[in-house]
DNA sequence: TGTACATCAGTGAACGCGCGTTCACTGATGTAC
DNA sequence: TGTACATCAGTGAACGCGCGTTCACTGATGTAC
């Protein structure tokens, strides 16, 4: 019990930042298949076998950020006020703390290093495969805090899992059309996420010609 | 041009299929990881090289079954009356088509074992993440689809893209559930499916204390 | 402050594994005359 | 019906590759006295 630092601990702490950062880049600036572990390891001057103390195996480093993100995410879902309806606390949450969520990631890397990554992630395959069942995983975690909110049984009431299987189903096509275009600028999926997220009720509801335009 | 059948087609097409049956049995009895290649190439009498004639990949056997069904759903909605609104077409498509879906199952293989294999796909992590990555592949054709029947461009209006997310979404969720549960019957799914659907409009709208029960 | 021991991050080298590819080849099926 | 040639599914064997694991070991950091 002293109040030195702890020299281990933070030796740890850079080598997992620098393993890091080093894989963001080689990911974005070569792509996630033409950069080998090995490789990494070389570039950050400590053997493979580090690596793989640090992160299990290719996936999980480029995930590491995003994983990070998430995990505020829920955070941030159960700290809205209880007088929200579901949809919009969730709602709420992913367009309301977006400056926070900046803060998490540059924690870690550059936050335009994050956001080169997150392109990458939807562009390669393998990759965006990973992180699409991540994100499926992530939905249970919710439906459980929505579920809490609103003081039902998430097995017994489907709608907790429903509304966040929606939102989650939006969340991730506005993901997808923001890698496919060329903006990597976070003021753009976040223009297109709230976009999106407006139009999920009324595009559920039957007479869209009423409405259109 | 002769009415003889074409031996060099009947016999690629059985040779396909053998490779099929052969790959979802292994699978589903003794795990997708634990089965290579060259063991279903063995079981087959075949040679390893044929075996990738055929498959591009492991993943692309396990799936293949799944991917014709998805094609048959496409075509399903095309068919759909235009009156009805996107998602009452989406809903009656997946609610309504089960037989015909059985019956193009059962042109490649039993029923009961592409059952099964979709369990079997839903518990296996990294054949999950490959399944849900082609499916957000096919909300893609879905939105079109939908864009197409209401003579909207699915770039400029957002509403196609929303409406299959959440509805993509949803059937994700049931399929978890469904893989995660005991009962691997068709009943038990579509039973799952009806009940979720049905809770998606009502689990995005506010007040759910005063409908609950 | 010094010593003796415990912990544990990092090392280096070697390896097993299965996927997916490459090659030149065989032999069955299809077609033209 | 027969012959000669073209096509193409399947063969067999070998290989490259990178992931992820295993081992016994070193040396820096932490702790107890």
């Amino acid at each position: 019990m002293t109040d030195r630092i702890n020299l281990r601990e933070l030796k740890k702490e850079r080598t997992r930042n620098s393993l890091l950062r080093t894989a963001l880049e080689l990911f974005t600036t070569q792509g996630f298949d033409r950069t080998t572990v090995d490789e990494i390891a070389e570039v950050c001057e400590v053997s493979q076998r580090t690596f793989f103390r640090y992160f299990a195996n290719k996936e999980e480093v480029a995930l590491a950020v995003q994983q990070t993100v998430e995990s505020r995410f829920v955070a941030a879902l159960r700290e809205r006020p209880p007088e929200e309806n579901p949809f919009e606390a969730l709602r709420r949450t992913v367009l309301g703390t977006w400056d926070a969520m900046s803060r998490v990631v540059e924690e870690l890397v550059p936050l335009e290093l994050h956001m080169r990554t997150y392109q990458m992630i939807e562009s390669t395959p393998s990759l965006l495969a990973v992180h699409l069942r991540r994100s499926i995983e992530l939905e249970e975690e919710l439906a459980r805090v929505v579920a809490e909110r609103e003081g039902l049984d998430v097995d017994s009431d489907p709608r907790p899992r429903v509304a966040v299987a929606a939102f989650g189903g939006v969340m991730r096509m506005t993901g997808r059309l923001w890698g496919a275009g060329g903006d990597a600028s976070i003021d753009s999926i976040r223009a297109l996420t709230e976009s999106y997220l407006d139009h999920l009720r009324p595009s559920l509801a039957g007479q869209w010609r009423r409405d259109q335009g």
